[in-house]
RNA sequence: CGGGGCGUAGCGUAGCCCGGUUCAUCGCGCCUGCUUUGGGAGCAGGAGGUCGUAGGUUCGAAUCCUACCGCCCCGACCA
């Protein structure tokens, strides 16, 4: 089906090709019923376009430059489209528009990884709206999220929708649609009940806080000899995770601040950094010494000079143990009412699978996925900066406001095959199938089984219907067998010497595994019927 | 970009540590002939490799050294 040439690029064989060209066609009419128009891009652009929007600098590396011309290759195409919008929209008569393509994008990926899920050369279809208001962008956003859903629908594929608060993109709302994989890049938080997801960067749970004790104890400090981790901890005091504070040290804005967090759970830097505005790095474990006193597994609140700021789990909590910033001692006793003067609280924490859904209640899971299609909310970024001005109704000259949609199109056909397999192979439904039929002679050096082969090829194929003959003269009957499963065409019909005899063909439903004799004559009307 | 691994026939591999008539191994595949033919056949014969590339060390290099190229894995990065 596909080949790999080198890393991050493929050869589409011509049955993976065949899938694409389906993929693609579902995709088109899904567009087109929105209003959509096709394009045909270059994928050769002159960098001085991407200059206009500074994205030379912004894609970095991941931009492949032409090295005998000023050109670059094309990783998607927002500054070609707004260059043809701003030529010829320039009334609000000529809006709303959605223009798209279907075609090959150019990243040159540090590390290529999981086959065609993340190559340096991959097909996309991508979209693009323009619209004269923000009503009309929530219209034309709509219309995508509908279209996305019937494509996606169409391929048979179970997906899910994570509403990502916006990304570098800087736009107003998006919408991620996401496949559950191990080979997935992303990782999630769904919830099967309501439909709760979201990226595990800004994902939340319901969990239970530590509660507090009604009798609070005075500050103690313990000798802890070797003990470094929270696990160790919980053995040697012979206490409970929950009642530990577990300590990590980030830089922010070159100053340290100590996060507490509530026994083994991990810090959302994610979360952190938008508690505190801007970017944040771990502490190196030299400086954690000359910081607090004590290394990595000794650290406490207890002492610390400078900012806290603590999980919510952990609001108010006291008779809690942590580190004592000093070497081989923890603390106990500690309450953070009592102990800490402006404790800040914020949820910092990273779910895990189990807890509880924030909206329902039902149990989260977390786990990768794979973005399968993103669609979102430019508004005028690439407009203003470009110059894809129009004139509205009072006259006045207004940036384009814009939206951008994408699908990875061979991530369709690797999250289709993902979901729809068995031991044997691919199981491939009529929609998306490369052949409807594939067509099994058992002993091609038999003259009258060639022949009545050749002849149901014939008769199918004239009525429209895609058959691949395997007409191998020397493959054995069990090699047939196990590559038909393996391609997985919807239906296999098997041409066999002894059921020819009483002018019988056996026909295979791959799904199902279920097979049955079909006289000869009645074969054209019960394939017509099992493939519709 | 950091760390690790690998490169020997179409594919998968042995040999490399310890250079030399066990040095180019084995399996699958491929070709020819005969038999076999409903879930990955049997017999007989046969073709196929500048040991990633380029230098170097040596009487002698798949084997040791250097550089480069390519691929895989882990991490960083990822509109």
């Amino acid at each position: 089906m596909v080949r790999m040439l080198s890393a991050g690029i493929y050869s589409f064989l011509p049955l993976g090709y065949k899938v694409i060209k389906k993929i693609s066609q579902i995709i088109r009419e899904e567009m087109d019923a929105i209003g959509g128009q096709e394009f045909h891009l270059p994928g050769l652009n002159p960098r001085e376009i991407w200059e206009e929007t500074n994205r030379v600098e912004a894609f970095g590396d991941t931009m492949f430059h032409i090295k005998n011309r000023e050109y670059i290759l094309a990783p998607t195409h927002e500054e070609i489209m707004t260059f043809h919008a701003r030529n010829v929209l320039k009334s609000y008569k000529d809006l709303p528009q959605i223009w798209y393509q279907i075609q090959t994008k150019f990243r040159n990926e540090a590390r290529p990884r999981s086959g065609v899920i993340r190559g340096r050369q991959f097909l996309m279809k991508d979209s693009y709206s323009f619209d004269a208001t923000g009503e009309e962008l929530d219209k034309s956003y709509s219309l995508h999220d509908k279209a996305y859903r019937n494509i996606f629908d169409r391929c048979d594929l179970k997906y899910f929708v994570v509403g990502a608060s916006s990304g570098a993109m800087g736009g107003t709302g998006s919408e991620e649609f996401m496949v559950k994989s191990d080979a997935g890049e992303d990782t999630v938080a769904y919830c099967e009940h309501c439909g709760y997801a979201a990226n595990v960067e800004v994902a939340q749970s319901k969990i239970q806080s530590k509660k507090r004790d009604e009798n609070t104890l005075e500050l103690n400090e313990i000798s802890t000899p070797n003990v470094k981790s929270i696990d160790e901890l919980c053995l040697f005091l012979k206490i409970d995770e929950t009642e530990c504070a577990k300590s990590r040290v980030y830089i922010y804005d070159d100053k340290p601040v100590l996060i507490l967090m509530c026994g083994n759970d991990e810090v959302n830097e994610i979360k952190l950094e938008k508690v505190l505005g801007g970017k944040i790095r771990p502490a190196h474990i030299e400086e954690l010494k000359k910081i607090t006193g004590a290394e990595a597994g000794s650290i406490g609140p207890i002492g610390f000079k400078g900012r806290i700021i603590i999980d919510d789990r952990l609001k108010e909590a006291n008779n809690l143990y942590s580190g004592a910033n000093k070497n081989d001692f923890h603390i106990g006793g500690i309450d953070l009412k009592r102990d800490l003067k402006d404790p800040e609280y914020f949820d910092l924490r990273i779910v895990k699978s189990g807890e509880g859904c924030p909206n329902c209640d039902e149990n989260l899971e977390v786990f990768s996925a794979i973005e399968l299609g993103h669609i979102f909310k430019l508004g005028t970024k690439y407009s203003a900066a470009m110059g894809a001005n129009f004139l509205d109704e009072s006259g006045k000259e207004n940036p384009i406001i814009m939206g951008s949609y994408g699908i990875g199109v061979e991530r369709v056909m690797a999250c289709y095959i993902e979901q729809h397999h068995d031991e044997n192979g691919i199981i491939w439904d009529n929609t998306l199938a490369p052949f409807q039929v594939q067509l099994i002679s058992l002993n091609m050096k038999k003259p009258e089984v060639v022949e009545a082969s050749e002849k149901i090829y014939d008769d199918l194929t004239s009525n429209g219907i895609t058959v691949l003959f395997d007409d191998r003269i020397d493959a054995q009957a069990g090699f047939k067998f196990k590559d038909a499963d393996l391609l997985g065409m919807p239906l296999q019909v098997i041409v066999g010497e002894k059921k020819l005899k009483d002018k019988k063909v056996e026909v295979k439903i791959r799904k199902s595994g279920e097979r049955f004799d079909v006289d000869l004559s009645d074969l054209l009307g019960k394939v017509k019927e099992l493939i519709k």
